[in-house]
DNA sequence: GCATAAACGAGACGGTACGTCTAGTCTTACT
DNA sequence: AGTAAGACTAGACGTACCGTCTCGTTTATGC
């Protein structure tokens, strides 16, 4: 398989006929439509080339692989995770892990994203792009509330600019991890309940979940 | 595909040839050096029958595909993580995260936890298969880390049975999501000054991590 | 492409399942009959495989490409190439020539012959499956020819077995060369005037077509 | 596909750019020269293009197809057949034979020829085609040669011209019929030795190779 | 000398077939 | 009955060409 196309190469990218954006549209969306349909391993080029109305070359032309693909299709859901503004930290967190949860419910985010996690692990290209087109994203969201947060003077300012960063990573990883964890692997659903406890503990620690009398 | 042979049926289980135990071995053995070569991806039951010196069919008779296969050849590897015994709180889920976070650096463990999960989400059996393979062996440790931190009176007894069940649940949930999340999907290294970090967050909460002075 | 799988490799041909004779025949079947329909340029593997009702990977554990199922395919329609013996020299030639000349019009024989030596050019593995399966059909009907002729004391026996081979050979070059040029390259009919005048100019030279008076 | 382009509709000729004869000039060399590398089958427009430096649809706007570029790209060099003239009927058609298989034994036109003639059994046009640009070209020559034969006294003159057309058909199949088949079917050289006895064969008959003492 | 009209290069496009690979099943003969 | 070997159906894979199309550019003429 070539490496990645994907990037017209720029220097002669006036000669020749344009790629066609209408099929570029039509791709990813069928990419996403044929992810609900059959899931991450049951999915085929062949017939998301069908349903956008593509030939599979046009496919290739573009992407490397399902995964590749299947990122770029996935990634744009992401796009729709805002965080909200409801006056306080513990309210903040709590909607925004509700929002988070809600997108991994969807069955197109829910194969999608540990399959590929997976299929990257021996690939470093695909780790990137999902770190570009998906991880990079919710990540500002964190960097976003605890600007807020401080602004609000819930949180301390952080002095020390690498340990602000340390702690913005590690949050995320916490945030994310637990709610894909619950999704995913646990398989149980993440209720308005199990995001007030998760923020307590997030917040105040485990000491604070089962409080001393 | 037949549902899940797995197991021979107890009734006849006495008459005609015994199972070669000595090929279940060779078949677990062979699928877990393949998925450290190959991946998930590319691992084939043709490839895994020919590595392990067995005809296609044995393999086929006792487990009903690639995943199922997997995930008991991937399951072993998680009886090693034992909760050690370091006197504190502290220092027990420090040395946990960093033994979880080991085994995933693991070749066999890393591929195969993300893909088997991802094929999980549209499979309901595997899903079972899972928890008790998997999931159940790490939840466990976590009881046993309370039952231990109470024991020291480093943490309150919960009266109320379905809130202890809760609470156990969200801790493994953090952990186990934020080690994987940090491994495989920030493919950043859990090292002990993260473990450190980590463990404070968790037992103390975000304010915690960033000591206001 | 494997050069010619062809023939089970002799040795361990008695372990496994043996091949199924019912699907040599089928496809074979199957081939001649998409040959007559769509010309060998059209012609598929995919589509003889769906005509035989059969995989396109039973195909190619049989034959390495389109050619050489093409010539196994046409090579029996020559097996009923039979030497008339109409009791003269002159009636069997006119009666051969017609015959051949039958075969050549059937169009699954009409494009075969001819796509098949042109691909054979390239191929000398090829060239040699043509020659034993097709061309040297054929020639034995040269020598019984010959031979019938030869005890009807109307040709004379040859002393030297190499210039009778020659011969033989020639003659065959002669018959075989002009009736397909005549229907494949001049693509005229070849009727019982153009037989008879044919065998004139064999048997008794140029001079004798247009008689002196 | 359009019919036939290859001639610029009269009308508007004069109009626009007009076709780069150069352009011409490299197709059909680069058609020759990929023809002798490749074979036929093996041969693309594509490459042929790039060898050209030409651009595909260049190659389109003249010819229809593959066959047709071919059969143009091959006729040339049929040119360079002339009927010698040393003197005596027998001389004569040796040295023709000989020039004719030395002409088939260039890779280029071994191929060429009976692929094209095999795709032409399913179209009339191509058909056409080759009568026009090859066939024709060589018939030529036997009436030129049977003309200088009786000018010589060698030959009677035929008095009824529908029965001097019919041999010279009938000839002209079995000198070409004969050399081909020799070359591309029986695979074997044809040397002065072979071109002797043929010629003795074609002039005085089947009787005249095994000379009765 | 400037518009017109066609040819040109480049390369994307919808298709079709290729030959390979894997899944999972089935058929032999052997253990 | 279990087993190794290997043939079987089914269907996706990624590639290669086909012949067409759509650009921007070039090169003749004719007004």
């Amino acid at each position: 398989m070539r490496s990645h196309p994907d990037l017209p190469t720029e220097p002669n990218a006036r000669i020749g006929r344009p790629r066609s954006a209408e099929a570029d549209r039509a791709i990813l969306a069928a990419t996403r439509a044929a992810l609900v349909e059959l899931g991450w391993s049951k999915l085929t080029m062949g017939d998301v080339a069908t349903r956008a109305g593509v030939a599979k070359t046009t496919l290739y032309r573009r992407w490397a692989g399902k995964s590749e693909l299947v990122v770029d299709a996935v990634a744009v859901l992401f796009d729709e995770l805002e965080l909200p503004d409801l006056g306080s930290l513990v309210a903040d967190v709590e909607a925004m892990v509700l929002r988070f949860a809600a997108l991994l419910e969807r069955p197109e985010t829910r194969t999608a994203m540990m399959a590929v996690v997976a299929e990257a692990t021996r690939d470093e290209a695909l780790r990137k792009r999902i770190r570009v087109a998906i991880v990079d994203r919710q990540k500002v969201l964190v960097l976003q509330g605890r600007a807020r947060a401080q602004a609000r003077g819930e949180l301390p300012y952080e002095r020390d600019p690498v340990t602000a960063a340390h702690n913005a990573d590690l949050i995320f990883d916490v945030i994310a991890g637990a709610v894909v964890h619950r999704t995913l692997v646990s398989a149980e659903p993440v209720d308005p309940a199990w995001a007030r406890r998760f923020t307590r503990l997030l917040l105040h620690g485990a000491s604070a979940v089962t409080p001393r009398p």
